[in-house]
DNA sequence: TTCATCATTCGATTATCATCGAACTATGAA
DNA sequence: TTCATAGTTCGATGATAATCGAATGATGAA
């Protein structure tokens, strides 16, 4: 006993549903103000603030003061790593959050996860890859095929950029409302970039869904081969 | 808000202590009775039983009763993959626990992370395999290499066997210790195993310490190409 | 059966902490 | 300057939960 890191500082910062909730919402992958989060979180600024002020003493997240407003953003991607594995067993053994609002049939279809596409439609994309033979999954994990690579520069996608950074390409992602994988990883980002750039969808403020235009669902289609 | 799973409620579980304490020990892979996790954790029995109980609610651990005892493990892998992050977390934070043992660098140089080695020898083998080319990190992760599998049926792991897993092959997993890599997955799980048979290592009981033998340590060194 | 050990339940105590109202500071706008 | 908004600090309150002593049930050994 007494070995090694301090687990339970860091859980039990993830442990308060306040905090949890602020921590979800910084998953969009935008920066927030307090404000934001306290309204997140249900709670009143001062709470807010007092909850915040935890967080950053426990380097969970990171101010960035610009005017009279602070942003905040999660310290890493190792946070947003544990959020997802968390929810990932908080799926498994079946522990919901007691209200489902009204937003969530369609965030279980299409949401962002931090920055790449999660929800029914992630997993479509990750499975319609597949098909395609565009990525390939086997025991270490998902690659890129030729083809893969041949996809991608059509798409606009810088692949030698997206090389530079020391994050892997493709990642599997356990979808906790699908439970199945979708697509994380520079590249699963950059598809979805690409998304938004074309105008096949854009992001719901103030919330984590991804709505697709009529047009943008149609393409979305016919790239995954439905 | 009220989005998804409730992560509030599994990260409150590992957020105490004591319990962290519990699931830390249990990540050496044996099944332990609940005084034994008492004096992990450094509570009476009545306090573990407490807990204990709502780790089980909470399906956490899962209790396999055995004559008068009740043996607890963790519920699966993605406890071990959540505790893991957590432990890279705390440790880039800087949140170790106050007291560090005397066991501490005995810990840090090789222990078992769940079933796998882990400290600096684990660095080493994962440093070693690399240099000889056995193994190969690219964006996509770590794969065996062609050698690799040479190598694997030589030194008597059944790769067919553990290709029979859905569990990666290979996969880096990050030493809070030594901050660095070292190797996961069902290879290296494999490998540990091999040791113990080989007779080059041997578990010390009631920790996670991995002890290596005069003549198991030289033949180690001679594996990573010291 | 009798005894010892493992484990749980109950009850009481204690400490921690989430919460919010009120007051205060800081920044920007008019 | 004056006003409004963003955010924090302080203090009080209330609820939760961790802890352990004592008692109880359950299993195996003698």
């Amino acid at each position: 006993m007494k070995e090694g890191p301090d687990i339970a500082r860091v859980a039990a910062l993830l442990g308060d549903p306040a905090r949890a909730n602020m921590l979800t919402a910084l998953m969009g992958g935008k920066a927030l103000t307090a404000t934001e989060l306290a309204q997140e979180a249900g709670v009143t600024p001062q709470t807010a603030s007092s909850h915040l002020a935890k967080l950053e003493a426990g380097q969970i997240v990171i101010p960035r003061k610009q005017g009279r407003h602070r942003y905040f953003t999660l310290s890493g991607p190792d946070i947003v790593e544990a959020l997802e594995v968390m929810m990932g067993i908080a799926n498994r053994v079946g522990h919901n959050r007691v209200r489902t609002g009204p937003k969530d049939p369609e965030l279980r279809r299409a949401r962002v996860c931090y920055d790449h596409l999660a929800g029914d439609m992630g997993v479509a994309l990750f499975d319609g890859l597949s098909k395609r033979k565009l990525i390939k999954t086997d025991l270490n994990g998902v690659a890129l095929t030729d083809a893969g690579v041949d996809f991608a520069n059509g798409f606009g996608i810088d692949l030698a950029a997206l090389r530079q950074n020391r994050r892997p390409l493709c990642r599997e992602c356990l979808d906790w409302s699908a439970r199945q994988s979708h697509l994380a990883g520079s590249f699963g980002a950059a598809l979805l970039d690409r998304f938004y750039d074309l105008g096949w969808a854009r992001r719901m403020s103030e919330s984590r869904i991804v709505r697709f235009s009529a047009e943008g669902e149609q393409k979305f289609r016919e790239l995954v081969g439905d």
